[in-house]
RNA sequence: GGGCGCUUAGCUCAGGGGGAGAGCGCUUCCCUGACACGGAAGAGGUCACAAGUUCAAAUCUUGUAGCGCCCACCA
C-alpha cells in the first residue's frame, strides 16, 4: 500500500478523480433493484455556475451518489436550456458590440450565430458541473433545441392544437418594445415608482345637471388617444347621472360612452375612469364587456402609429409630455398629484412593458390543471418541505390561459403555416411549402414558443419521448426534483400538466425545495451589487468537497439562507463555514492517513470488540449507520451533513483513535492487529458515509485503504461500493458500552480541566483518586488504560470510599468525586471559590427542580417518565449538592 | 392587498412543550508520536416584544415590531 501524501491537495485529487471516474463509466446508469433517476434543472446555455445551481447540483449528487451505493440502478440526467429570450439578448449585444444588426443578417444567420454561442458557452457551465463532482451522465448531454427534443416539441403543440387546447387570439400582452416581444406574466418584473396621477377633463357632449365636463385621473396620459370609453363604479351614487351620457374625447374627436363597471373603485382618483382596451388589461377586459372598440395607438415600438396629427411618430414619453401639454394648453388640465405605483419591467432589458393588443398564442390550462392540482393534492407528488404545496395549489388556482408564443427567433418555431391565398391554416409535424387545399405557397409562423414551453416535457423528453418510449420503461416517473422556489409555478406546475397529458404519469414524486442563498447582509445575491459568490472561487479557495458539504449545511427547512462569504469589491475574501469544511477534509484525511501509516503487518479479518472503547465505537458507528441513511432518505440533507461531520471528528477523531494509539503502537502483534481491523473497519464505515457529500477525499482514502470483511474492494471505486447496512450494524448497538464510556470520558475530562485551570503542561502526569459508587469503579477499573493514556495519568485509585488523598483538587461530577493531585501548586482560596460557585448553582438547579415536584399539577398531570426524569434529576443534584459541601469543609 | 418565512451567543445557523446547542470569532495553555486547516480548557444568550393555552413555553396560539420572499395589482 503505497503512503498517503502528507498533505491532501484537492486541485490535484479532484481533477484526477473525475476524468478516473467518468472514463470508468461510473457515472453511467448504474444496475439494481429499485429506479432511481433524476433529471436535473437544465442550466441556461447563458449561464456560468452560481449558488443557486452548486446548491442545487450538491443536493442532487448527494442524494444521486446515496442511491446508487444503497443499489438502486440510478442515472442523473444532464442537458442544458436554450433559453430563448435570454440567449437572443446576449447574442444580440454580442453582434452589435461587432457593428452587426439582427435584422441585416436576417434570421438563418442569426440562428447560426445562437448555435455558435450556445456550443461556446454552453459547455462552460457543463464543466463546472463536473469540476464539482457531480455523478450525472455527461455522455449523454441533452438540449432542449436538440432535434429529437425538438419533435417532441413539436408533437405537443399539434396535439395541443388539434385537441384545442392551443388557440390564437387577440390579447393584451406584456410587450416589452425594445425586445419587440411578449413577455409572460412571470417574466415580468414589478418595480415601484413615484409616478404622477393627471386630472384630465373630457368635455360632455351635453351638459348634465349643469355640469359640462367630467374629470379622469390618470398615470398614462398619453394613451387617451385610443380612449373608447368612461367607466364609474356602480356603487357610486353620484356617479349614477352621468352612466348613458357620452363625452367628446379631446384632441381626437370621438364620442365616447359613460358606463359603469365593477372594476372601478369609487375611491380612487376622480370615480370617473379613462378606458382604453387596447393598453390596459382591466380595459381590455371592461371592453369585451361593453363592446367597445379597440383602438391600438401604438405600434411594436411602442411608437404612436399613423393618424394622429402631430403625436404621430413620438413614442411613450414624448406622447405623455405632448398630451399633458395639449390639456394645459386647452384648459382642460385638472390637478397632478404624486402616485407611487409599481411599474412592470422587461427582466431582460429592463425596458417598461407595454401592455399592447396583439395576435398570440395561448394554452388553455382549465382542462391540464385538474389532475395536476389532484396528484398534489393526494400526495402521488410530494413538496418538502409541504409548505410549498400550498404555493402550488393557490398558483393553480388562479391560473390563467398561458400565453405560448414570443417574438423571438431563438426557440422552437411554432409549426403553424397558413395560406394567404385561401386562408386555411393548421399546425403540422413536417415543414409545408404548399397549401393543401389550393397549391398556394404557404408560409410559417413567425413566432417562437416560450421557453417553459419545451421545458416542461423536460423528464421525458429527454428519455426517448415519444418515439421511443421503452426508454422510458420503469424510468419515469423520476424519482426526485430538486429546484428553486421561484420556478414552482413556471417550471414545476407545467411538467405536472404536460407530464399527465401526455404519458399519463406525474413527472417525479417528489419536489424538493431548497433555501434561497442569499447575501451576508440578507439581500439577494447580484451581479450588479458585486455581493454574488462565485462557486468556482469557492472551489479554487476550499475544494469541491468543502464546498459541498457547507452547502447541504444550509439545507433546511427554511426559505433563505444567508451565505456568511465576506466579499470585497466583487471578490471572495473568505467564507469561515467553508473554511471549517475544508478543514473537516483536512482532518478526514490526516486522521486516515495515521491509520494507513500504521498499518504494517495487516491482515484482513473480522472487527472485533476487544476493549470497553471498541464496543462503544462500534455500538456509535451503528447509530451513525442508521442516522445517516434515515436522513438521506428523508431528504434531511443539513441534518446528516452536521451529523456525520461531528460523528467523525468529534468522536472517531477525538477519542477512538486517540485510544487505539497505545495498542496500535506498543501492543502484542495480534492485539495490534486487530487494532489495525478495527480502525480500518471504522474508516472505511465513515468514508461510505461521508462519500455522498464529500465525494473526492472519501474516495482518495478509500483507495489507500485495505479491504475488509466487510467490503472486499472489488468495487472499482467507493463511489460503486455498497452503502453499509443499518441493520446488520444494529447487531452493534451497546448501551451499556456508551455508558460505561461516558463515565470514563468524565474522568479524562475532569482531570483535563484540572491540568488546565492550574496551567499544568498537558505532559505533567497526575495521579488521581476517584470516589465512586461499586458499579461506577468497577467500569472504571476496566478501563485503566484509557484513562491513564489520554488522561496522562500515572496512578488510578478507585473506590467507593476511599479518603481525599494529600494536596488533591477535587470535580464533582454526578455520582463520581474525582480527586486530582496538584502538590504544592494547590490554590485553597481559588479552590473555595470554584467549589463554592458550583455549589450555587447544584443548589439551584435543585431548587428549580424540586419546585416542580412539589407542584401538585406537575405530579397530577405530566408523562410518568418526566417525573420519573425529575426525580432522577432531584436524587442526582442532592448528591452534587451534598458532596459539594463536604469538599468544601474538607478544603483546608 | 393576499400568502409564506425569519427574528436563539459578536457572525452564520441548528433545535423545537420538561436542565440553552454547533461552527467561526474571542480568552488561556499546548507545535503531545495523523492533523496548528490541529489539540485541551474556557468566557459569552431573561431564545425580538406582549398577552394567552398548559402542571410546565425558546418551543404551541394570538397580537405587535422589524427583516425577507412569493403572488396579485387600482386607473
Amino acid at each position: 500500500m503505497e503512503e498517503m501524501p502528507k498533505t491532501y491537495d484537492p486541485e490535484i485529487f479532484e481533477a484526477e478523480l473525475v476524468d478516473r471516474w467518468m472514463n470508468a463509466g461510473a457515472y453511467q446508469r448504474s444496475k439494481g433493484v429499485g429506479d432511481c433517476t433524476v433529471v436535473i434543472p437544465p442550466p441556461n446555455v447563458t449561464g456560468v455556475l452560481h449558488m443557486g445551481h452548486a446548491m442545487d447540483d450538491t443536493i442532487q449528487d448527494t442524494f444521486v451518489r446515496y442511491m446508487r451505493m444503497r443499489g438502486y440502478s440510478t442515472r442523473w440526467i444532464l442537458g442544458t436550456d436554450h433559453a430563448g429570450i435570454a440567449t437572443q439578448t446576449k447574442v444580440d449585444k454580442k453582434l452589435k458590440s461587432e457593428g452587426i444588426s439582427r435584422l441585416e443578417i436576417g434570421r438563418e444567420k442569426f440562428l447560426e450565430a445562437c448555435q455558435d454561442w450556445r456550443r461556446e458557452y454552453g459547455g462552460i457551465i457543463v464543466e463546472q458541473i463536473k469540476r464539482m463532482g457531480c455523478s450525472i451522465d455527461f455522455d449523454d448531454e441533452k438540449f432542449t433545441m436538440s432535434p429529437e427534443y425538438a419533435k417532441a416539441v413539436r408533437k405537443v403543440f399539434c396535439d395541443w392544437y388539434h385537441d384545442g387546447l392551443i388557440y390564437r387570439g387577440k390579447r393584451i400582452v406584456n410587450w416589452c418594445p425594445s425586445c419587440c416581444t411578449a413577455i409572460s406574466d412571470d417574466e415580468a418584473e414589478y418595480h415601484d415608482e413615484t409616478g404622477h396621477l393627471w386630472h384630465l377633463r373630457y368635455p360632455l357632449t351635453e351638459p348634465v345637471d349643469g355640469v359640462t365636463y367630467i374629470e379622469v385621473a390618470t398615470t398614462r396620459p398619453e394613451t387617451m388617444l385610443g380612449d373608447t370609453g368612461i367607466a364609474v363604479s356602480p356603487q357610486d351614487p353620484d356617479k349614477a347621472k352621468f352612466v348613458g351620457k357620452t363625452v367628446m374625447l379631446p384632441i381626437v374627436n370621438r364620442e365616447i360612452p359613460i358606463f359603469s363597471d365593477w372594476h372601478v373603485d369609487a375611491g380612487f382618483g376622480t370615480g370617473f375612469v379613462k378606458v382604453t382596451p387596447a393598453h390596459d388589461p382591466n380595459d381590455f377586459a371592461m371592453g369585451q364587456t361593453h363592446n367597445l372598440p379597440q383602438i391600438n395607438i401604438f405600434d411594436e415600438h411602442a411608437v404612436v402609429v399613423d393618424g394622429y396629427g402631430e403625436f404621430s411618430g413620438m413614442d411613450r414619453d414624448e406622447c405623455r409630455a405632448a398630451v399633458v401639454k395639449w390639456f394645459d394648453e386647452h384648459g382642460l388640465l385638472g390637478e397632478i398629484d404624486e402616485h407611487a405605483h409599481s411599474v412592470m419591467h422587461c427582466y431582460r432589458c429592463d425596458s417598461t412593458l407595454e401592455p399592447w393588443l396583439s395576435e398570440q398564442w395561448f394554452v388553455a390550462v382549465d382542462k391540464l390543471k385538474k389532475r395536476a392540482v389532484e396528484v398534489v393534492k393526494s400526495g402521488e407528488v410530494t413538496f418538502h418541505p409541504a409548505r410549498w404545496t400550498d404555493t402550488y395549489l393557490t398558483w393553480m388556482d388562479n391560473l390563467k390561459d398561458w400565453c405560448i408564443s414570443r417574438q423571438l427567433w431563438w426557440g422552437h418555431r411554432i409549426p403553424v403555416f397558413y395560406c394567404d391565398e385561401c386562408g386555411w391554416m393548421d399546425a403540422s409535424m413536417e415543414d409545408i411549402d404548399t397549401c393543401p387545399h389550393c397549391g398556394a405557397k404557404v408560409r410559417q409562423d413567425e413566432d417562437v414558443l416560450d421557453t417553459w414551453f419545451s421545458s416542461q416535457l423536460w423528464t421525458f423528453a429527454t428519455q426517448g419521448w415519444p418515439d421511443h418510449p421503452e426508454q422510458m420503461e420503469g424510468h419515469h416517473p423520476t424519482t426526485v426534483l430538486v429546484t428553486a422556489r421561484d420556478i414552482i409555478a413556471l417550471w414545476v406546475a407545467r411538467m405536472i400538466m404536460s407530464s399527465l397529458f401526455f404519458t399519463d404519469q406525474i413527472p417525479f414524486h417528489d419536489v424538493f425545495i431548497y433555501a434561497t442563498i442569499l447575501a451576508k447582509d440578507g439581500s439577494r445575491m447580484s451581479k450588479s451589487k458585486g455581493n454574488g459568490v462565485d462557486p468556482l472561487d469557492l472551489m479554487d479557495k476550499y475544494g469541491a468537497d468543502a464546498m459541498r458539504h457547507a452547502l447541504l449545511t444550509l439545507v433546511t427547512g427554511n426559505q433563505d439562507v444567508r451565505f456568511d462569504a465576506v466579499m470585497k469589491d466583487g471578490k471572495l475574501v473568505s467564507s469561515a463555514r467553508t473554511e471549517a469544511s475544508r478543514a473537516f477534509v483536512t482532518k478526514i484525511w490526516n486522521a486516515s492517513r495515521f491509520v494507513q501509516m500504521n498499518l504494517e503487518g495487516y491482515v484482513q479479518g473480522a472487527a472485533k470488540a476487544e476493549t470497553p472503547e471498541d464496543a462503544w465505537m462500534f455500538s456509535r458507528l451503528a447509530h451513525a449507520v442508521a442516522s445517516c441513511t434515515e436522513q438521506l432518505r428523508a431528504y434531511n440533507f443539513g441534518d446528516y451533513a452536521r451529523e456525520i461531520q461531528s460523528f467523525f471528528w468529534n468522536e472517531v477523531c477525538d477519542w477512538y483513535i486517540e485510544l487505539c494509539k497505545g495498542r496500535l503502537l506498543h501492543g502484542a502483534p495480534e492485539e495490534k492487529l486487530q487494532v489495525q481491523r478495527n480502525l480500518v473497519f471504522v474508516l472505511d464505515t465513515c468514508m461510505k458515509l461521508l462519500h455522498p457529500v464529500m465525494p473526492f477525499v472519501t474516495e482518495s482514502v478509500w483507495e489507500a485503504l485495505p479491504a475488509t470483511d466487510l467490503d472486499d474492494h472489488s468495487s472499482e471505486f467507493l463511489m460503486l461500493s455498497t452503502w453499509p447496512d443499518p441493520e446488520a450494524f444494529a447487531a452493534y448497538i451497546n448501551d451499556t458500552a456508551e455508558h460505561d464510556f461516558d463515565i470514563a470520558r468524565r474522568v479524562v475530562s475532569a482531570v483535563r480541566a484540572t491540568r488546565a485551570r492550574y496551567g499544568l503542561s498537558p505532559k505533567t502526569e497526575l495521579e488521581v483518586a476517584v470516589r465512586a459508587p461499586e458499579a461506577d469503579a468497577a467500569v472504571l477499573d476496566a478501563q485503566r488504560s484509557f484513562i491513564s493514556n489520554v488522561g496522562r495519568v500515572s496512578a488510578l485509585e478507585l473506590g467507593a470510599d476511599l479518603a481525599k488523598p494529600q494536596g488533591s483538587v477535587s470535580v464533582v461530577d454526578g455520582t463520581l468525586e474525582i480527586f486530582v493531585k496538584v502538590g504544592e501548586f494547590i490554590d485553597l482560596a481559588a479552590e473555595g471559590t470554584r467549589l463554592a460557585k458550583e455549589l450555587a448553582k447544584a443548589e439551584k438547579d435543585l431548587a428549580a427542580v424540586e419546585r416542580t415536584l412539589s407542584n401538585e399539577g406537575f405530579v397530577a398531570k405530566a408523562a410518568p417518565e418526566i417525573i420519573e426524569k425529575k426525580r432522577g434529576q432531584q436524587a442526582e443534584l442532592s448528591t452534587t449538592v451534598a458532596t459539594l459541601k463536604a469538599q468544601l469543609a474538607d478544603l483546608v
